[in-house]
DNA sequence: GTCTATACTTCGATAGAC
DNA sequence: GTCTATCGAAGTATAGAC
């Protein structure tokens, strides 16, 4: 009879009855995020999981595919919680100010769990030799954020609630400050207390909502 | 007879008489910046070398001794082109569209060639998982130039220069813009043509700068 | 200092018993 | 669907002839 105790997952989450291809899938994004895609062998992933590397193939087809799933899952989770239009269009009614408060509420509300944290730095990771990793960063958070502020921009200077500076600009000096943020917490300062980064990072980003609001209001006298 | 053209390096710079050591580093700093450090092979770096994999070790000790060696010769070549001190605060007399203009140019001149872009690249890259270049991107890409910003931020508030406005807050509004055109330039849009995206990093950083010093120039009148 | 040859390790993936 | 066992490929690094 052989001990079976070797083989338990170091992961509590692991031990518990999940389903096997969650528990694959959950070790893949804490190993891929830790150590970055190539430093994580699938006897790794497997022995997190608490089974063997050969079932593994049961479950994904190879190491690749196992990727694959991630970042659909992340992109899933992510335009699931995208609120639709007209509540944001509320805000507008609301003033400049309230609509940043909102617009970064809204962003981050949609990284809301420990799992999408993790894919998030995953992508952060492995956009420079990934394709499909780069070209979500290029449209989902970069381009398609960048145009959006500007449209919100071009709307507020056609209702004469902001100066009239280029809209592009202004998206670039709002949203720019996010990807700094981003690169700041996930990848330059990751290994240091998380939630404590985070929470710098988003006083931070307060901070730069309220420069870039007083450098666009329009003088009240 | 042999035929030795099988061996023959890709790179034509590697085909001159260069000495050996500096093929593999050239090599090597090309190979990692393109795919980065865990995505080469020993045996990759040395035949675009143009040599054979155990003679890399007659000259670096082992791979990561190679990676070293280059981030090694990134900060003394980096720190070289460090302009003195009096130089940036005779700019100083001039105002601060002069100091923002000539802040950049100064930055972008200590990376002034191929190789050094390479090495720029890969350190982007690698900051992710190696402690050694993570530092150094956090003290000297970071902490550095936001310090002295801050500072030079502060003087001009002293002197009446600009409005009084936190000047921590302002290094910020600065600098996270070019650590944003970085993570654009080197890895976002790394494989479409890097010179003009590099020249649409600098007229975004000019437009950033233009947008910034009408925020706090002082009123006229 | 470069070459050939090779030791040693780890990887992704598969086959087949249960 | 999980296990054991193993294959072939690729990796780093070393030894020794020249």
């Amino acid at each position: 009879m052989k001990k079976n105790s070797e083989n338990k997952a170091t992961n509590i989450q692991n031990k518990t009855k999940k389903p096997t291809k969650e528990k694959i899938f959950d070790s893949a994004v804490d190993l891929f995020s830790k150590k970055g895609y190539n430093d994580v062998s699938i006897r790794e992933i497997a022995k997190e999981a608490g089974i063997r590397e050969g079932s593994i193939y049961n479950h994904y087809k190879n190491k690749e595919t196992l990727l694959d799933a991630i970042i659909e899952y992340f992109k899933t989770e992510f335009n699931k919680s995208n609120k639709p239009e007209e509540e944001f269009t509320d805000f507008m009614s609301q003033g400049p100010e309230v609509i940043f408060e909102e617009g970064v509420r809204l962003y981050m509300e949609r990284i809301n769990t420990r799992k999408m944290e993790k894919i998030w730095r995953l992508i952060c990771i492995e956009t420079y030799h990934n394709d499909k990793i780069r070209e979500f960063f290029n449209e989902e958070l970069l381009e398609k954020p960048l145009a959006g502020w500007e449209e919100l921009f071009k709307t507020l200077i056609g209702k004469n609630m902001i100066k009239p500076v280029n809209p592009r600009i202004l998206a670039y000096e709002y949203w720019s400050f996010a990807i700094f943020l981003f690169f700041d917490c996930y990848i330059l300062k990751y290994d240091d207390d998380f939630d404590f980064c985070m929470k710098e990072g988003l006083e931070k980003m307060t901070n730069h909502t309220k420069f870039l609001l007083e450098s666009i209001k329009l003088r009240t006298n």
